[in-house]
DNA sequence: CGCTATGTTGAAGCTACTCAAGTGGCGTGG
DNA sequence: CCACGCCACTTGAGTAGCTTCAACATAGCG
């Protein structure tokens, strides 16, 4: 089931991290609508490692703190961006989580994603100058702005940070089509054993617990990205618990049995 | 309905086409497995005003055609890649039509894409340095082949190709996003209806007939696209038929009323 | 502490699937 | 040229799985 949904890992997704230490997810400049600017620092950043993948070395990586200077707070419920205004820029997740939405002049919207800290948003704009879809805060957030025309000069200077920007493009429409991979040919239990594996799978690969998850999208986000209705999303994994497989407290859900996850 | 299937313009998509008087499809030196190479030259292409989005000057162009110089036959049924192969070229799509396959473990298959005359093919590859999925030719059909590091070369030096190249990237993400919409949220008349406008569009976008369509695929490959049976599909026609929407002559389709269907 | 959001669970209904039979078109070989 | 077989396609009947509608429970927030 994994496999369906994988994201690369973050070594080949993200760029441009600040320090964790420097982080103030409170910080009182803040107003998030705006998306007032904080300074941002590449170089002196924890999550550089695994940001760049450490390709870049010194001189070249203070060459993209030219780049990526600022970041900015977005809090719960917030919008980074929506679907039609310009795009400048690229954002790289510095913490927190975002959903992307797709929505139809008729009304109807589909979430198109969810993105985790140390994931990269933004990238449906590069096309049409203008973006896709809505990347609506989960919870409140920060990311560091990558102004896209700057980090384009900066690739035709620097040939891993090219390739990482091609990587990064492509390893999205890989994404994109496990899950239409899911989407087209999985039923309801597959689909909700391999979301769970994947977001397992995303936090593990950054540290955190493979088995410990908090979701915070509501079922019906869940329900809108696996193609089901929320109530399908919370029978099933209502079944899963009664199965052994999961503990479920509201968000907090405990994969108890991978294996038999990843076999449904 | 039509927007959720939506590619590109050519010109936003493609890159190096051979002249359309220069091609010759029965060619006798062509063996297509192996894929032996002929001679491609963009400057002298009929396409190339669609293929490059006449961003770039003949310098350029001529600069393009030391990368852009060979291209591929490739057979009904036959694969111009298969999931696991090694990167090394995007493919732009010189004539004929192709369909992409995600292949998993347990044996179960999924179309995730077809490529008409004009569009590109591969990019899919760039993430991991292997091809993500099988490209299996719906008909003979020419390839010019690009080798994608020497595009890369070519890329931190003209600018306009390297936008040229991330929108290429990022609208193959829009592409799939929209079926992702398409899988998740709607009925089956939909889907069908949304599969032959995006036809449609996509053909008349070069010119040709805006509601006569030539659907080279089967009815299980459009079924495995859509996320729906074979049945499903062919009663959906059927039933479209009825309603004086279209008219189907097996694999031949006449969009009778497009406002309609669009309605769906 | 109460309100609204979100989540859970049950019962009925409908869509699309499964299984199955039959049709039509095309290429091969007699 | 026609008969044959193969494959893709069509159509029907019954069914499974997901959705819909509805009632209720719980959690988060002011």
């Amino acid at each position: 089931m994994s496999e369906y949904l994988q994201r690369e890992a973050p070594s080949e997704m993200h760029i441009g991290f600040l320090d964790a230490e420097v982080l103030d997810p409170l910080h009182r400049d803040s107003a998030p609508p705006a998306g007032v600017a904080h300074k941002a620092n590449c170089s002196s950043c924890a999550m550089r490692a695994i940001c760049m993948g450490g390709n870049l070395n010194d001189a070249d990586r203070s060459r993209l703190d030219t780049v990526i200077h600022n970041w900015r707070m977005v809090r719960r419920g917030e919008a980074l961006y929506r679907a039609g205004d310009a795009f400048q820029s690229i954002y790289a997740l510095r913490s927190g989580s975002f959903k992307t939405v797709v929505s139809h002049q008729n009304g109807c919207e589909q979430v198109s994603g969810f993105f985790l800290t140390g994931e990269t948003l933004g990238l449906d704009g590069i096309c049409t100058e203008r973006h896709a879809c809505d990347a609506i805060a989960l919870e409140d957030s920060a990311v560091c702005v990558i102004p896209f025309h700057l980090l384009e000069a900066l690739c035709r200077e620097i040939r891993s940070l090219q390739q990482h920007v091609h990587r990064m493009l492509s390893s999205e429409i890989v994404r994109e089509s496990g899950v239409m991979l899911l989407l087209a040919s999985l039923c309801a239990d597959q689909r909700v054993a391999a979301f769970l594996l994947n977001i397992s799978a995303r936090q593990h690969a950054r540290g955190y617990s493979r088995s410990e998850l908090t979701l915070r999208m509501t079922r019906e986000e869940i329900g809108s990205y696996l193609g089901m209705k929320l109530e399908t999303v919370s029978r099933t994994l209502s079944r899963f618990q009664r199965d052994g497989l999961i503990d479920v407290k509201g968000k907090r859900v405990t994969l108890l049995d991978l294996d038999a996850l990843d076999r449904i």
